[in-house]
DNA sequence: GGTTGACCTGGAGTGCGCTCCAGGTGAGAT
DNA sequence: ATCTCACCTGGAGCGCACTCCAGGTCAACC
């Protein structure tokens, strides 16, 4: 049952000491643990549930939305359904900025190439 | 040499007439020609530019970089070379761009797989 | 000639996602 | 013993990119 202390959470998931602490404010993150003076220490479960939180935030998925299956999360077992739809529907949201990236940067490739033919 | 009104830019270009205000305000767009009454007339020039502004932005570019574009574009021919490093550069990006959405795509995918792995 | 509707201006307000700050605690090193 | 350092809290502030608003103009249709 390891621990973490603020400044290796940090480090393994990327968040700032500030955004941890806020994720916990609005519920992203479930309480986490504090120590005999009060400092937080995490559990390998949090440092999981942040890497989650970071899949999705890094494909632009909206804390509202992240909130609302975090909350699916802490409901149990029964609402797995429930969270496989948001995952397919997120899902879909990321192949479709995939394809979308990809024509822009079709567009943006034709730019250069017309600047160099003005060469 | 056709002009279009505020709400036939909108409509091909997508940008509410806010933000094709706001464009103008901060110079991302040049000043726009008026008719007699004030009201904007936007060239072929302006919505051909308008759909780069739509491509970087859609690309995440941030204002400030598609500005700096914009001023290469007004100095003239001469700063080809510069907007060519310019585009590169973020064609790198976006490049980077759609290598992590689909690595977070697969994550995404295999917590799919492991939820229907509980049903 | 009254009303509607598209448009104008300058400037204030909004939403998101953090980020920073003041003031404080407790543990460990010199 | 004092200093540094990592951390704490509640709350204010920030940057980005818009978005909205009040108050007004003008043209066109009934």
């Amino acid at each position: 049952m390891s621990v973490y202390t603020p400044a290796e959470v940090v480090e393994e998931t990327g968040f700032s000491i500030d955004t941890l602490r806020y994720y916990e404010k609005i519920g992203l993150l479930e309480r986490v643990d504090r120590n005999a003076a009060g400092q937080r220490r995490f559990s390998q479960e949090d440092v999981g549930w942040l890497g989650m939180v970071r899949c999705l935030r890094d494909t632009g998925m909206p804390i509202a939305t992240m909130l609302r299956f975090a909350e699916l999360v802490r409901a149990g077992d029964h609402t797995i359904p429930d969270r496989i739809e948001l995952l397919e529907e997120h899902e879909r949201q990321v192949q479709a900025q995939i394809a979308n990236l990809a024509e822009r940067q079709s567009y943006i490739h034709h730019k250069i190439s017309y600047y160099r033919s003005l060469l």
